[in-house]
RNA sequence: GCCGAAGUGGUGUAAUGGCAGCCACGAUUGACUCAAAAUCAAUUGCCCUGACGGGCGUGUGGGUUCGACUCCCACCUUCGGCACCA
């Protein structure tokens, strides 16, 4: 019999019985995820004598395999959840899937799967996986937002937002697919293209809904009670934008239209030497004379064909195209003319700006571009003669060239802050030219889609053309299951049964066919895991008295502006529509007080950061087909080729060269694209040729793929791209599989890795390599703990006195870094006191069996969150009872850390130069006399005499440190 | 471009303003082995030195401080987000 051992098998080796048995991971772990279902031990039920504690990590899109980002995201929360459990806290860690969205579209249009099909498959595979983690997850809560029973509610809460003015029907721009009839969106959009077609896609205005968040702005900016991280809380603050300042008309000259302007500048009002309106702006159409029409209608035209982040860069020179228009100045009755640049955005503020190049450098650049007139309202007291020439000038100074308000003082603070904008603003309120306003740059939430695969918005068009929600007995308002997605058109929308309905009297009436934003699931799905099945309400208000709020939520920081800040105005919204007014009686008929609870959805908030793919090489390829449009092309063949071979410039050339083609001719008609593969959804390659141009190349059914590294018959799905470490994901194709791992190291090996070996707010590359420390580590527990406790019953006092002090450090520093989620130094101390355990036991007699089971199950009860199979087994064996995740947290004695001697460390300006070994605790004189008869201050002095003598104290509890004597000379 | 964050040995990382590199990975040497793997022991920031010892060192350049990876200013690079990926 040959049997190859690998580092990772789970073999245990037969011909050498003396040995116990090694660690199998795969047995251990299937063994007790089974006996801890079959007890209920994370079932989670209200207990009001217990206190609470609801651990919320962020549920995951069900893309097909669960990856190691997941894990990376999950197992530290539940590692911290199983802590507080272990901490005397009645933990709920619930998990469910963010069901809806754009991926299972995908599939549908690339493949013929239907989204519900492909959803439900992937689910069912990533439940298994999920149970593989070992987490405490308590299925029994289970949501996922694309079932009826789930959108129901989600319907529901869009009706109640609606009954109560929170949602309405506005206009807004969305990418238009004139080739596909579609809205696409704006991950499906590559240079101005349709990822799929390669043809050109443009912005189109489209009625849909919207959420007032906007008037929740105010309340958004203040974070009253939680402990959320600052870089977040800024970003937030950033992104809704706050700004002080006015609106004020503008008159155009023929036609009176009034133009309303926001302005955080109202003192550079006499600077106006111009307008620009969005080229979106419905003012256009109007003003223009004929003479201009052409020319606006082309700039226009060209401004659609751009996205908002295009137009915004600084750093690209201004476009604009004149209206033939002008306007009047309020303030002075001066003729300016009205310009149109894209540079000023439909979506903010009201889509028009009165220009004063002279004190804004965005206007600046254009007046300087187009030769516009630059005038100074504001003079700093130290101008030169080259003020307002080169740059805008947006500090202090007196104000100029404005009529009454000559000699005024701008100290370039905005708001009211400033005296010159404060005196402005009262003026032309007096005068009605404008009012004080406050401009946020936030906006209101665009829940519409148009898309089959999310919760369709329970509206109804009668055929007077008003509108009313479908009736709560008619909900949900379910998706049709029969629909052909061939990603042309929307599928909704198409669909006659769906769209036919009645009205409340029972006349004809079609029905809303936009679905709504994923978002909208995943903005209150943590309310839905206090009861999933229930049928009457979206939550029940028992279960919600007991575990609202979130104590904890964890999760990517790339969700810092978008989902989560939809998730607090959501919360907002539900307690001012009184929803949390049954659960708050119910909190104070248990005592509890509801003050300030539903305020905010998440108390603690925490970011992990992301897994990268592992480097390595990605795939170059040759694809041969038929050209579809000049970027697009249709594959029937497809080879991995080197990368010298992808990156030489002609394909062409190569053709003669291979003789692959008959003649330049043939070659051109059939096609060929060779390149790196840099994005793949499905069936459609991005492929970056030798020119670096992008070409797209949709892999038809039944292609033929060859990849030499991969025996047999190749898929689409074995093709990897983008090389380089850069964010996993399963568009790219750099997946690292969880599942792979699990079989070959154990999850708790994977748990205690992905732990251990980053900075968890930060992530990194994932390193196959890496990961055999923990390993290491796990089996050396293992052996040590199989090993059994020591013959003698008593060992050497000192050395079992120095366990035990290293003992109560490692609790410390355990309990410590759990807390506050420093993972990896946790592991790190563990596996320093496991060392030391090995270390203290290699001498036979040093250690008896006492203090052996006493240091052995304290460590495994500190390892038992990060670890919890391989604790719970051993702890077995040790005789523990069953569950040690039942157990309590070992508690920290400082008695028993404190140590009896310390190092002194003596030092010259700053630099250590000696160090003594002292008393813990040494006083300031003893230590300074101790420190200055060291040789390394006796050099450091050289006879004469130290300038300064700085003591710092050691710290002989908690956090340690050594004590230290700074010699300044 | 705007907003936020991060840059420390060959690598992942650690360090309430107080010994920079804990804990690991990798590497080198030795033990065990016919051999390899595994395991064990030792070394491992860089430079000079036979050694003792010395110099330099936390992205770059300044500053604050008795003392700076840590605080402040400027710059460079990388990552996340930018409203229809989730």
């Amino acid at each position: 019999m040959f049997v190859i051992l690998t580092r990772y098998s789970s073999t245990t080796c037969e011909t050498d019985m003396t040995h116990r048995a090694k660690y199998n991971p795969q047995a251990i772990e299937s063994k007790w995820q089974a006996r801890w279902e079959q007890d209920e031990l994370y079932r989670s039920k209200v207990d009001w004598s217990k206190p609470k504690y609801y651990a919320l990590t962020m549920l995951p899109y069900p893309s097909g395999d669960l990856h190691i980002g997941h894990w990376f995201a999950m197992t530290p929360s539940d590692a911290r959840a199983r802590y507080m459990r272990m901490q005397g806290f009645n933990v709920m860690f619930p998990m469910g899937f963010d069901a809806f969205g754009l991926p299972a579209e995908n599939a549908a249009v690339q493949r013929g799967i239907h989204p519900a099909k492909w959803t439900h498959a992937n689910m069912e595979r990533m439940r298994k996986q999920l149970r593989s983690m070992g987490a405490m997850f308590d299925w029994e809560r289970e949501a996922a937002s694309c079932e009826p029973e789930y959108y129901k509610w989600t319907q529901w809460f869009f009706k109640k937002f609606y009954e109560s003015g929170l949602a309405y029907r506005s206009e807004a721009l969305v990418n238009w697919s004139p080739t596909l009839q579609t809205v696409l969106a704006n991950e499906q959009v590559i240079d101005g293209k349709d990822e799929r077609t390669g043809q050109p896609v443009i912005q189109k205005m489209l009625t849909q809904w919207f959420f007032r968040m906007t008037k929740y702005a105010d309340e958004l900016l203040s974070y009253v009670n939680v402990d959320w991280p600052e870089p977040i809380r800024m970003m937030q603050a950033n992104w809704i934008g706050r700004s002080e300042g006015a609106r004020v008309i503008f008159r155009t000259e023929v036609g009176d239209h009034p133009i309303e302007i926001f302005t955080t500048r109202p003192d550079t009002l006499w600077g106006a030497t111009f307008m620009v309106l969005a080229p979106e702006h419905p003012l256009v159409e109007q003003i223009v004379p004929a003479e201009h029409k052409e020319s606006v209608q082309a700039y226009v035209e060209k401004a659609a064909r751009q996205t908002e982040l295009e137009r915004t860069a600084d750093d690209r020179d201004k476009t604009g195209v004149f209206t033939g228009a002008y306007a009047i100045n309020p303030v002075n009755g001066e003729r300016i003319p009205i310009w149109i640049a894209d540079y000023v955005l439909i979506t903010y503020g009201t889509g028009a700006i009165m220009a004063v190049p002279a004190h804004d450098e965005r206007d600046f650049a254009f007046a300087r571009q187009y030769g516009l007139e630059i005038r100074p309202v504001i003079r700093p007291d130290d101008a030169g003669d080259d003020f307002c020439v080169n740059a805008a000038y947006s500090g202090a100074g007196h104000m100029i060239n404005s009529g009454r308000f000559d000699g005024t003082f701008a100290n370039g603070e905005k708001g009211r802050k400033n005296g010159a904008i404060s005196a402005v603003i009262d003026w032309i309120s007096g005068q009605g030219y404008g009012r004080e306003a406050i401009n946020y740059r936030l906006r209101d939430w665009l829940i519409s889609r148009q898309r089959y695969w999310g919760a369709p918005i329970p509206m109804v068009y009668r055929a007077d053309g008003t509108v009313e929600p479908v009736a709560d007995q008619d909900l949900p308002a379910q998706l049709p299951a029969d629909v052909v997605m061939t990603g042309v058109g929307n599928p909704l929308a198409n669909h006659e049964g769906f769209v036919n309905t009645t009205d409340s009297n029972g006349q004809p009436a079609r029905r809303e066919t936009d679905t709504m934003d994923t978002f909208m699931c995943s903005s209150w799905y943590w309310f839905r895991y206090l009861s999933p099945r229930k049928s009457d309400a979206a939550f029940d208000a028992e279960e919600a008295a007991y575990w609202l709020p979130v104590d904890v939520y964890t999760g990517g920081a790339e969700h810092a502006t978008m989902h989560l800040l939809y998730a607090r105005f959501f919360t907002k919204s539900m307690r001012d529509l009184g929803m949390f007014e049954e659960t708050a009686d119910i909190m104070q008929a248990h005592g509890r007080s509801p003050q300030a609870l539903f305020d905010e959805p998440f108390m603690l908030l925490r970011n992990q950061g992301q897994i990268l793919g592992e480097e390595r090489e990605g795939h170059y390829i040759r694809a041969h087909g038929q050209w579809d449009s000049n970027t697009k092309l249709f594959a029937d063949q497809v080879n991995v080729i080197d990368k010298e071979e992808a990156l030489m410039v002609d394909p062409v050339a190569l053709s003669h060269i291979t003789g692959e083609f008959a003649s330049v001719a043939e070659e051109q008609m059939s096609g060929t694209v060779m390149g790196e593969i840099v994005k793949r959804t499905e069936n459609i390659l991005t492929v970056r040729d030798s020119k670096g141009e992008l070409k797209t190349v949709e892999v038809r059914t039944g292609a033929e793929i060859n990849i030499p590294d991969v025996p047999g018959t190749n898929t689409v799905n074995q093709l990897k791209h983008h090389l380089e470490i850069q964010r996993m994901s399963k568009s790219k194709g750099n997946v690292v599989n969880p599942d792979e791992w699990v079989n070959k190291a154990g999850a708790d090996t994977v748990r205690a890795y992905l732990m251990f070996g980053f900075d968890w707010t930060k992530g990194g590359p994932w390193d196959s390599q890496g990961i055999e420390g923990p390993a290491r580590w796990l089996r050396d527990v293992w052996d040590i703990v199989t090993a059994g406790a020591p013959a003698t019953a008593s060992g050497n006092p000192d050395a079992e006195r120095a366990l035990e002090r290293r003992v109560h450090q490692t609790i410390y520093k355990v309990s410590l870094d759990m807390e506050n989620f420093s993972f990896n130094t946790a592991v790190a101390a563990l596996m320093t006191l496991k060392n030391d355990l090995r270390a203290a036991l290699r001498e036979p007699g040093k250690i008896g069996a006492a203090a052996w089971t006493q240091a052995v199950k304290t460590m495994l009860l500190l390892m038992a969150p990060i670890t919890p199979h391989l604790a719970e087994e051993l702890w077995e064996r040790v005789g523990g009872a069953y569950s040690i995740h039942q157990q309590a947290f070992p508690a920290y004695d400082a008695a028993k850390a404190a140590d009896d001697m310390t190092t002194l460390i003596v030092m010259k300006n700053g630099k250590p130069v000696d160090r003594v070994d002292v008393a813990a605790g040494i006083s300031e004189a003893d230590a300074i006399a101790a420190a200055m008869a060291t040789h390394g201050a006796q050099r450091a002095l050289n006879g004469g005499t130290p300038k300064r003598v700085i003591f710092v104290p050691g710290r002989n509890e908690g956090q340690k440190s050594e004590p230290k004597v700074n010699i300044v000379v």
